[in-house]
DNA sequence: CTTCATAGTATCCATCAAGAAACTGCCATT
DNA sequence: AATGGCAGTTTCTTGATGGATACTATGAAG
């Protein structure tokens, strides 16, 4: 139980192990890690719901890896979503997946190209 | 749906991301990947169930990161788990997860070492 | 003045994963 | 003869997650 919960690789994959999660960081890692908004995001995520979406948002913005600016400029308010350093850097660990992924598991000819079409990665 | 689909990191995780399946595979590889036995594993793998080591032993043996070996000399039959070729390698995969989380949210002087000594990597 | 878009929140509900606990069958030990 | 270990399986229950849907408030567009 002790090891366990001092385990530094537990605590990360307790960061980023819940659905949906990759999937958002990658779709704001696009693009040239360009700002984005939620309902921009809400299209690209296929699938998720507003409220996951929110939540989702909200936890990576908590634990750092997203920055949520909220822009002045405009009336109503509008927030736009962007990875932070961190977010950034985590994207070798998705780079780490896709090569086990690659090399054991999958064919997949757009993930063999050096930037993949799907995850532009 | 259908880009989330043929993504290859997204497939990878749903063969990764289930709760325990990262502990076992620590667990696995750690004495040099040496065999290991049901009940032994259940005892370092400290809170889990019976239920769900089985359920995972037999997951990731089905996706072929463990292998389970039946020991013909022993009586009863007893059957052996390691890691796979590609369990194997799959370290480092945690080898970049740790390293993202030592960077960017943890201190952790145990696993600072080169050698954690929690999980041996 | 009605409808659409943005950016979510609120509510309810279903599913599923995981925990607890007991049980099986076989063997070795005491 | 009884206890305990090994390697799980079975059953039951609960808690958390996520999905569906509707709703709010604001402003722009037609």
């Amino acid at each position: 139980m002790d090891t366990m919960k001092d385990c530094t690789i537990y605590k990360t994959i307790d960061i980023i192990g819940k659905r949906w999660t990759l999937c958002i960081l990658l779709e704001l890692y696009k693009g040239n890690n360009s700002e984005k908004r939620f309902n921009e995001l809400k299209k690209k995520v296929a699938g998720i719901t507003p409220k996951t979406l929110s939540t989702r948002l909200k936890e990576l913005g908590e634990d750092g890896l997203v920055k949520r600016t909220l822009d002045e400029a405009t009336d109503p308010m509008v927030y736009t979503y962007s990875l932070s350093e961190s977010g950034a850097d985590f994207m070798e660990i998705i780079q780490s997946i896709k090569e086990w992924g690659l090399e054991w598991k999958f064919e997949n000819k757009a993930c063999g190209l050096s930037k993949c079409k799907n995850c532009k990665l």
